[in-house]
DNA sequence: ATGAAAGCGCTAACAC
DNA sequence: GTGTTAGCGCTTTCAT
């Protein structure tokens, strides 16, 4: 076993009998070269199997090659389709990605923010909801504005107040939309499958649903929202709690997409049928969303869209205020909303 | 825009009254410092949000602290899974994770090997299938015998002959599995709805499923094996060919969940029930695959445990000749095969 | 136990 | 156009 270490800069410019800085140059690209020097030291180069020092090219001041994607889980679909649309833009711009879990736990986001940092990474894109209590990401804002004094990119996607551009789900409409159908089918008793009520995500759609209600006379106070993990466990568990508690519920209103396939399995498991003794909505419109039994009526959020505007935003040159992109959103009709049974 | 750089090290040995060495010892947690000096350095690195720089640090001969993995979308579920479990790993090493998307293009898995190893990652975790033409992966397979050469750690997961420790997904057995499931069933006009056959996992899969034909009295050879692209898409395509090049036919074997989705959606779109006019069947058991309309019946492979597992064969020491780690596999029997109509 | 100093491999001034 | 050289921020001998 060689232990051989890679070929340098120094055997490239050796073997190709000039000096490094020329040789540098070459491989760069940069101006100041021969074509004849630059096609032989590539060719060099090429035939040593000669790659650069991403640390020692960075540390000697030329910029960072890669960028940093924060998700609260890669196996969440929604995080899934993010990270596939910033995976895309940075490849088409030869950046390197670093994606970091952090599992919906700020000190946990914190940790992940400050490898991100300590790895010099030229921009951050931070996924997923952020908490309604400012106190709580404090430090990460901290950190960030640090981070972005000292000439780094931020960029979020779905959170506010964190002094960074940011790229806005429609979350209050798409809150009222979904609402609005499942009212205009005729339903009353309706119940909420909620994530935690302190991720400003679920915050949003409720505020969106509450206006929703309020224009039909009725209010968010007075109905369930029932709170569970933001996950596919999470609405099992709030389904089998509606079902327990709330009897004659006719409609149930998931706050995302997984949630709601874990409502649609613990209605499977009891018997009730969807949408015939009850209606199911979701919210995301993630890829398996129309694949499901039956098909789901959500509201379909670009998240790929999302994750390539995000890194876009990172990307560019910075403004002197954040900017905001607000997305669109679209409400998806399927199979699992129809009128109550009278 | 103050552009103030960050802290370095200097910066904190000075606060601290402390030589860089003393602090660098004090923050890395080396042996040589009382402990006096070592709390106050912490102290007051935390004080001015010191966060050391990965480049100089790898640069100046540390170990490198990220890893490589590299998957052809992440986007696809099953992919999605190896991903999430190769970040758990990695967090609880405090390790950083480059991912990248190889897109199933030789060229482009090249050139993510060599951004990988440009960046010294410690190891590279190369997810999904090769190519049987071993002479397309003979550029890469050179890169990575160079990077482990210079002390860097491979594993690959479902492909074999790229002389690095590998995770092996039962994709033979499991075909044979669900091979004879089908044929249990009563069923002997199948189809199969295959991916690329230039792909390993393909040819594995087929090759299993051929044994539980042979020993049937039945040949592959003899049964529609339609190529499309191993996708949701690709199902979807040859499920619309089998019904219209094979009508006769009573059940699709799709090669993995993702085509079996594609296969019963345009199963649907075309008014075939399933199971009843037609049993599907998939691969992989993606977490999805219970939740589909009808649930489907497929192969279970521990992808999230496959993940994990070859990044910590990628951790370990090096052994003298690659290591193999051969997974198991779950036949699940949903709903989606049913005897055929009489 | 502590500090001084020599690099790690590269880029970017700066000379020529 | 080409070469020389001074760092980038850190770890690690090697003295003390």
């Amino acid at each position: 076993m060689a232990q051989r270490s890679r070929p340098r800069l120094v055997d490239v410019a050796q073997a190709a009998g000039v000096s490094i800085a020329a040789a540098s140059r070459a491989l760069s690209g940069a101006a100041g070269v021969s074509d004849a020097i630059a096609g032989r030291v590539r060719e060099v180069a090429a035939e040593l199997g000669y790659v650069a020092d991403v640390h020692a090219r960075t540390l000697a001041g030329g910029t960072s090659t890669s960028v940093g994607l924060l998700v609260h889980e890669i196996g969440d679909p929604y995080f899934t389709e993010i990270a596939s649309g910033v995976l895309r833009v940075a490849a088409q711009r030869g950046l390197t990605v670093q994606i970091g879990h952090t599992g919906r736990d700020p000190d946990s986001e914190l940790a992940q923010v400050r490898a991100l940092v300590a790895n010099r990474v030229r921009a951050i894109v931070i996924s997923g909801s952020g908490f309604v209590d400012a106190r709580v990401q404090a430090p990460v804002k901290r950190e960030l504005q640090a981070f972005q004094d000292a000439g780094g990119r931020v960029a979020v996607i779905g959170r506010h107040h964190l002094g960074a551009d940011a790229v806005l789900p429609d979350n209050l409409a798409g809150g009222r939309s979904i609402t609005e159908h499942v009212l205009s089918l005729g339903h009353r008793r309706i119940a909420f499958a909620a994530g935690p009520a302190a991720l400003t995500t679920v915050a949003d759609r409720l505020a969106g649903a509450d206006q929703a209600l309020r224009a039909a006379g009725m209010r968010l106070a007075d109905l369930p929202v029932v709170e569970e993990a933001f996950t596919r466990d999470g609405g099992t568990r709030a389904a089998l709690r509606i079902l327990d508690e709330h009897p004659r519920t006719t409609a149930v209103v998931a706050l995302n997409d997984d949630m709601a396939i874990g409502v649609l399995a613990a209605l499977r498991s009891q018997g009730v049928v969807v949408p015939q003794q009850m209606s199911v909505a979701g919210f995301d419109d993630v890829a398996v969303a129309e694949h499901l039994s039956p098909a789901l009526t959500t509201v379909r959020l670009p998240m790929a869209g999302m994750g390539e505007q995000a890194l876009l935003l990172a990307l560019k040159e910075p403004s002197a205020r954040p900017r905001r992109r607000s997305t669109d959103h679209h409400l998806v009709v399927r199979e699992s909303t129809a009128p109550p049974r009278p």
